[in-house]
DNA sequence: GAGAAATTCCGAAACGTTTCGGATATATTT
DNA sequence: AAATATATCCGAAACGTTTCGGAATTTCTC
């Protein structure tokens, strides 16, 4: 493969003066320039990335920590619309991505810090870790540029970007309230996840807002799973018949419950209001479409984005960045009878 | 950042010999190799991958050239899916990806070989790619390991992986003619795709071998667009009311036209019955459920990683890898009336 | 106990860049 | 014409590894 050293024979010139005309310093001759760009398109001369940063210090990569990139991670999207969120940032920013897997069991036995700094990514973004993961505190403790999606971590090299999940909630309550319902159920996620205790919080206030009576026996785990929360929800179900909206955590615990409902012939949103959380592609596919609270994942991913080379470049001292959130009213919720 | 000179120093060895009892070679005695990791891990050395690949003209990352990397490649799962199962493999042998911007101009100027070269990527991965782009000359020319998803080009260095979409649909075909239908309509992608092409002749050698007469105005292309796809249906099914059923190109293309019969009053299945193909996550959860041709594009993505490995490392001289598809009847065929 | 074999180590070059400090030649000023 | 400024170039070191060829020491063989 042809190098910079190459180009300097067939020139006539020294491997300095290459470099500096190909990277457009100011102290090299019109012509030589020319001469040398000419011979870096002959013999199809491309820069060696790797020996660059070896001396620059600077990847021009940023790192994903992906956690959900599994083969059920395809149901709900939310994982790829981040995806694509920084991926459409970074690359209009001339950065490259690089996917760490954290998956296979090869991998774990790394240390986050390990895996950031032998492929000297400059930065990273992490997705779906959760709160009792080792790499969490590794991250923190690390130097390495950082911003977490969904995880409230701020320090001088870390960041984060979320959506106000308490708010969003709320919104999600105040429509079932407007709408007459009284006994308000909630499935929530796993107490792993920071925005499960953020949208639990979010439930609470909005009930205690609307002057609703809270029944702690009515609040659940669905995992975040769609089969959990059919469960879940078809025991809650049987046990209280009074209830008459339920709100989800997720829009794919949403489906389960939807299930849930159909087995016991309860009709949506007739007999039982829903309203979940995400707004997932298959949210308004499914029928009765689903009401949510939609969040913008692929920007979330592009604000991260955005965020981490801030962090990068110290060209800013913001470290967290929220989305807002949306109320979607589609055909789960109904007024209560 | 700790190099492995600053462990030479420390345990008073030379760095050649760290660098032999960091890479368990025989010629170093067990009680400086112990005192060598001793060291490394006290002051958190971890190698630079970048002066390793420097020297050893090797990476162990891969590259990924994907097309539908953007906000709407989110309802259709594929790329998804094809990307999990890459990772899947590659993580397992070690091997990390890297993510290619195609979608920004910025890294259109750079050609596919520089792309690739730039970053010193072992081999590359492509998806998404039509039949006239300029890139897929490019990649056939250069001498870069590469695979193909549902893109056939053979090579030395270039092999790809695919499903077989002829017998895909005619399997399509046969069910539909099994129940009855006589008057059977296509709605394609686009001439750019080579999955197009090979759908459609085995929509035409489905009909035949059914004894089917072939409307060639009844094949129209949709785009691959659930929007196009609705569009051109609806033209269609007010233009020639006797189509009883219609084979689609995609999933997503099905549901437009599942929307373009809603509209016109016609009910799927009892009026129309509806094929697709994919089965995307989306198609089961549609009412009613869509009767589809399933890829595994998990396994596509897992396969097109192995048979990179495999060209990669010279260890087979395998060059496609077909995977199964499998007709799922759901519920929007019916036996015509 | 001499020669052979095995064990353990090391120096130096190489990979392909960037960049610092200076050198040479030409142009400008006085 | 001398002094100064400008334009253009270059040598060499540095980045952090791997690896070739050989050297020094110890152990084995007869």
């Amino acid at each position: 493969m042809a190098t910079i050293k190459d180009i300097a024979k067939l020139a006539g010139v020294s491997v300095t003066t290459v470099s500096r005309a190909l990277n457009g310093y100011s102290d090299v001759n019109a012509d030589t320039r020319k001469r040398i760009e000419q011979i870096a398109k002959e013999i199809e001369y491309s820069p060696n990335a790797l020996a660059r940063s070896l001396v620059m210090k600077h990847t021009k990569t940023i790192g994903l920590l992906v956690s959900g990139l599994s083969r059920d991670g395809a149901k709900d999207n939310i994982v790829f619309d981040v995806l694509t969120g920084i991926n459409e940032y970074c690359g209009s920013m001339g950065y490259d991505l690089v996917l760490f897997n954290t998956t296979t069991s090869k991998q774990k036995e790394k240390t986050y810090a390990q895996l950031c700094r032998e492929r000297r990514v400059d930065g990273v973004i992490v997705q779906g870790i959760k709160k009792d993961d080792p790499y969490l505190i590794e991250i923190f403790d690390s130097n390495i540029p950082c911003v977490l999606i969904d995880v409230p971590v701020e320090n001088e090299h870390t960041g984060y970007v979320s959506t106000d999940n308490v708010d969003g909630s709320m919104k999600a309550i105040r429509h079932l309230a407007e709408l007459g319902h009284i006994n308000i159920a909630m499935i929530n996620g796993h107490d792993q996840a920071y925005v499960s205790k953020e949208r639990r919080k979010g439930f609470e206030l909005g009930m205690v807002e609307e002057g609703l009576d809270i029944h702690s026996e009515w609040i659940v785990n669905g995992e975040f799973t769609e089969l959990k929360a059919e469960e879940v929800a078809y025991h809650l179900l049987v046990d209280s018949p009074e209830i008459t909206a339920i709100f989800c955590a997720s829009d794919l615990m949403a489906l389960g419950v939807m299930r849930a409902a159909f087995e016991l012939g309860k009709r949506v949103p007739d007999d039982l209001s829903i309203v979940g959380y995400d707004d997932i592609t298959l949210a308004s596919y499914v029928t009765p479409a689903l009401t949510t609270i939609a969040q913008d994942t692929f920007r979330m991913g592009y604000e991260a984005a955005d965020l981490l080379l801030k962090i990068l470049h110290q060209t800013d001292e913001k470290r967290v960045q929220l989305i807002d959130n949306e109320l979607k009213v589609r055909k789960t919720t109904k007024r209560c009878k």
